[in-house]
DNA sequence: AACTATTAAATCGCTTGCTATTAAATAGTT
DNA sequence: AACTATTTAATAGCAAGCGATTTAATAGTT
């Protein structure tokens, strides 16, 4: 009867996209041992060590019930330390370990894998991600 | 040391897009007592109405092991009904309650609040679209 | 007919993401 | 100082989503 909307495939397109995407990535985050949450845990942490957990969750749109038991693993497999601040001890601060910083070599082929299975012109993979950052701002706007 | 790479700006973008959507879905769908997975698989059957669970899992790019359970939950609400097929019983065929089929009317107002939300010319939401598509094809070929 | 291969759905165990709530620390106020 | 409000993480309980495996039905083969 109805007409699918535009809003719905226009959404769907998104959903689906990132289950792709996903897919794309696990087998290559498999042999660093991560998620694509954690990887994007590090990709943040290696740009800015010793974040606490809201400061990470501002940057990735998460809140502490997701990051809180995420952020444990990470821990459990020596990835980061958690560690609650002694000037305020409600933050608990976020360090890479050792071997979490050395994890970033091997990540840039992480990298590249991906823009090659995009295969997808650079200039234009930049257009959409601005439109998408606008988008997703309009949608937070109104929540 | 490395530069961030633009692939993964790229899929966070999109990333964050999907979690902004679903949270501005979830008030409104909450409503009608859907997920917004589950109101996808009513725009389907609203779409079409008896499909397999495998014809259901191409459209939406999901499995089995995902739908089952999703659609069980969706049977106990008295959305959907599942049936073993008599031709084939390797098939479970999802039609449409009553309940079920009569939601449709109320969606279509949850269509126009996330129009409204996205905030967004149509053509640009069109030309969005297809590009998504098309990097997820790319990426599914790759698989 | 019997045996094997394939297919469809379901199941298991895991990570993610959310809402709502709780616990603890700090800030602000009287 | 005591009391209240706010802030930060953590927790509980739920729904997705996935890889790997299992079960049952059908197809194909000898």
């Amino acid at each position: 009867m109805t007409t699918p909307k535009l809003s719905d495939q226009f959404c769907f397109a998104i959903y689906s996209t990132l289950l792709a995407i996903n897919k794309s990535y696990r087998p290559l985050l498999e042999k660093l041992g991560l998620t694509y949450s954690q990887y994007l845990v590090m990709l943040v942490l290696w740009e800015q060590n010793q974040l606490t957990v809201s400061e990470i969750g501002e940057k990735l749109f998460l809140d502490s019930a997701t990051l809180t038991p995420l952020l444990k693993r990470m821990e459990n497999a020596h990835l980061i330390e958690r560690n609650r601040s002694s000037k305020d001890e409600r933050h608990v601060v976020v360090a890479l370990t050792e071997s979490g910083s050395n994890l970033r070599h091997q990540a840039a082929r992480v990298m590249d894998t991906m823009v090659c299975n995009l295969d997808c012109p650079i200039d234009e993979l930049n257009v959409l991600q601005t439109r998408l950052m606008q988008l997703r701002n309009n949608l937070i706007k109104r929540l």
